[in-house]
DNA sequence: ACTTGGGATATCGTAGACGATCTCATTCCT
DNA sequence: AGGAATGAGATCGTCTACGATATCCCAAGT
């Protein structure tokens, strides 16, 4: 056969409409487009895609069941308002799982593990681009996992993250949030190179309580609605 | 208003097509109705209900991000393949997740909790329709962790076991696995009484591994499909 | 000024339909 | 006998349409 298949799309695989808006959706929600509570217009979706509402509506089911927007029946999806305790409790969950997560992987760390960590480091203090600085943030948290080799339990950590991607995004852009995670990112990675598991869940586990503090010190006063 | 208001129901909260089929499926998939591997297909389903497939695929759209199913573009929905090195993965990340409830919620578990989790103990005990052991099973382990205060945490813990209920019920069903389970139950609670945090957390951890070992050395075959 | 009622419009949940894609069975060719 | 081609039927993804429900606005009544 003489065709050239390095470019040829595996169209099983292709999006359907409704994995389009899903990430849509999603990315309007964490990127703060689309505020807490605010009502998601099926029909206004659909006519910005120029498709039925229906992809639209499995999109927000899907969304649904992630936890990031609420159906309330004939009445339509509108985007989940996280109170600040529960704010509290997903770090907190967050924490535990991350912590397990390092102290699984650190045995099994290798060299091109800390330069990649670093490198993400380096490529986070350098990103001037405020809607890179979560993904960079989420690449470097993840790459020190990966050699637990703990694809669920890493998952997992990502669910609960996407719960407070938005937030995640905001705390960043405080006053010094972006320095103080540098800073703390460098020195967990120290603390992986010295393979002392202790140590790295420690500071990782401050790491992302005291974001917590910093993000619910800055939060605005909820609006009612 | 002279009406007697206890029998009035809130229609806001009446179920949709696609939230009684949701029910349907994932209950469907928990009891092996539904195999793992299994297509789900769409106009059967429809068929069954008397309705048209959209609010099947809105259904399924919420179980594909439960994990429970998997689309594949063209060719609908089937129900996941769990492979055993991430069953143990999974169970791994619940007895995480359990062990950091039980410890929050020691110091704050009243004599109520410890009458209230014996009594769900016996009626486990005594329990012989297998269809609900499951359930009594899991209402032993969420009472354990109510004073924990932590939601998020708790409903994470049940998201994950939903992952794995249909393997949690063949695992109850194993010879010696009720007694297992009821005689292990007790012993955490003792140690809950006792106010020992980490020693109740050391036995839940080894309990659930061992439900995980377990059902690991009873699984059959993974057939090809 | 405030409340109630009614009509118009917006939105939701889902039906039946349709084109695209997949699967299976049959036939033909080597 | 085995492989390829073709057609029929099954299934998927989404369309348009429709009835049900919610919301908004205006007018009338108190």
């Amino acid at each position: 056969m003489p065709f050239n298949t390095a470019q040829v799309t595996n169209l099983g695989k292709a999006p359907t409409a409704s994995d389009i808006i899903l990430k849509f959706i999603r990315d309007s929600i964490a990127d703060g487009s689309l505020d807490e509570g605010e009502p998601i217009r099926q029909d206004d979706v659909a006519r910005l895609f120029n498709v039925s509402k229906i992809p639209v509506r499995e999109a927000l089911k899907r969304l649904e069941a992630e936890g990031l927007v609420e159906f309330h029946r004939n009445k339509g999806a509108i985007v989940t308002s996280v109170s600040e305790p529960e704010i509290a409790q997903i770090f907190e969950v967050r924490a535990i799982l991350e912590t397990n997560a390092i102290k699984l992987s650190i045995p099994h760390m290798t060299e091109e593990t800390f330069e990649k960590a670093l490198a993400y480091c380096d490529a986070f203090a350098k990103e001037t681009d405020v809607a890179r600085w979560s993904e960079l943030n989420w690449r470097f948290h993840s790459c020190l996992y990966e050699d637990a080799q703990r694809p669920f339990l890493v998952r997992t950590i990502r669910s609960v993250n996407d719960r407070l991607e938005r937030y995640l995004r905001v705390q960043l852009t405080l006053s010094h949030g972006k320095q103080t995670a540098d800073r703390e990112h460098r020195q967990i990675l120290e603390a992986c190179r010295a393979r002392d598991e202790e140590k790295a869940a420690e500071l990782l586990y401050a790491h992302i309580m005291s974001a917590c503090q910093s993000l619910l010190e800055h939060l605005p006063a909820k609006k009612p609605r």
